[in-house]
DNA sequence: CATCACGCAACTATAAAAGTTACATGAAAA
DNA sequence: TTTTCATGTAACTTTTATAGTTGCGTGATG
């Protein structure tokens, strides 16, 4: 089972916009994420229908934070790409007739829940503001400070 | 992203196996999983290595239990099964250059590590006995008892 | 008005999972 | 001992979700 990795896709390319003084285009954020800029705006889309995020058209164009880090959340960003299924297993059938398997489905439903619960409350107490702190921090151990990115 | 079902199908053919007197052929395993016997040998196999289940050929063949119902939790089920990737999303890259990468990886690993051992945590601490319990429960419910599988 | 960058729809490619076929092996029954 | 039945496994095909690509439209900037 291949996993989605749009999330950390995503807070890659949104740090990446923080260092940024001006507008970032999708083009160079591509770059970042080592994929395509369709798909860069793909996934951005939905950051900027919730305002986290901002994109403009012609010359000095591209993307630019909308929101400061320390209120965007990794649940929010989360979310902002539709909240996609957080666990790789579920289950067969939605509605068995067959009891046996109702049993299965209902431990299964709880205890995916609670998982999915749990994971949720961690990724909405991480703020792009501590990841941004994180980095810095990472920048500033380095002996010869240089680009952050390839 | 499409969720791994084996883990449910599977613990629907155990309590299957655990109703029944005699050995229970993929066949007709096969047919309470909704999939084909070939499927069903695959998967199967993790847990005739580990011990928990028995295979038969030939005349009167097919699958037993091999302990009780309440040595079987559902983790060690999912570690039969090859305990696949619980969580659907994940990052692009494991070692990355970019120090922006790298923060985000941390964080995300952190909390992804967390969410995975408290669900198998979960997982741990239900077996097939419980789950056995809960569909005789359910078959006690029903007014009119009959045939637990469509 | 030429260029640049996003918006979006439609199409193609890729890769993982499930399903299928085919044949070998071994056990029980006839 | 020969037939039948069931698993063991490898190899192949199908399916399908996701990523990637192309093409064209829109609007902003120089």
């Amino acid at each position: 089972m291949k996993s989605d990795s749009r999330l950390s896709g995503v807070l890659h390319v949104l740090l990446h916009m923080a260092q940024s003084s001006g507008p970032v285009t999708s083009e160079t954020l591509a770059r970042a994420m080592r994929t395509n800029p369709v798909v860069v705006r793909r996934v951005m889309a939905g950051l900027r229908e919730r305002g986290y995020v901002r994109s403009g058209k012609g010359h000095g164009g591209g993307w630019t934070l909308a929101r400061d880090l320390a209120e965007i959340s990794l649940r929010d960003v989360h979310e902002a790409l539709g909240d996609p299924t957080l666990l790789a297993i579920g289950h067969r059938s939605d509605e068995p007739g067959c009891l046996v398997e109702q049993a299965v489905n209902a431990a299964l439903a709880d205890s995916f829940r609670e998982a999915e619960a749990f994971l949720l409350a961690r990724l909405g107490a991480i703020t792009l503001q501590m990841l941004s702190a994180d980095f810095h921090a990472r920048l500033a151990r380095r002996t010869s400070p240089e680009s952050s990115c390839p």
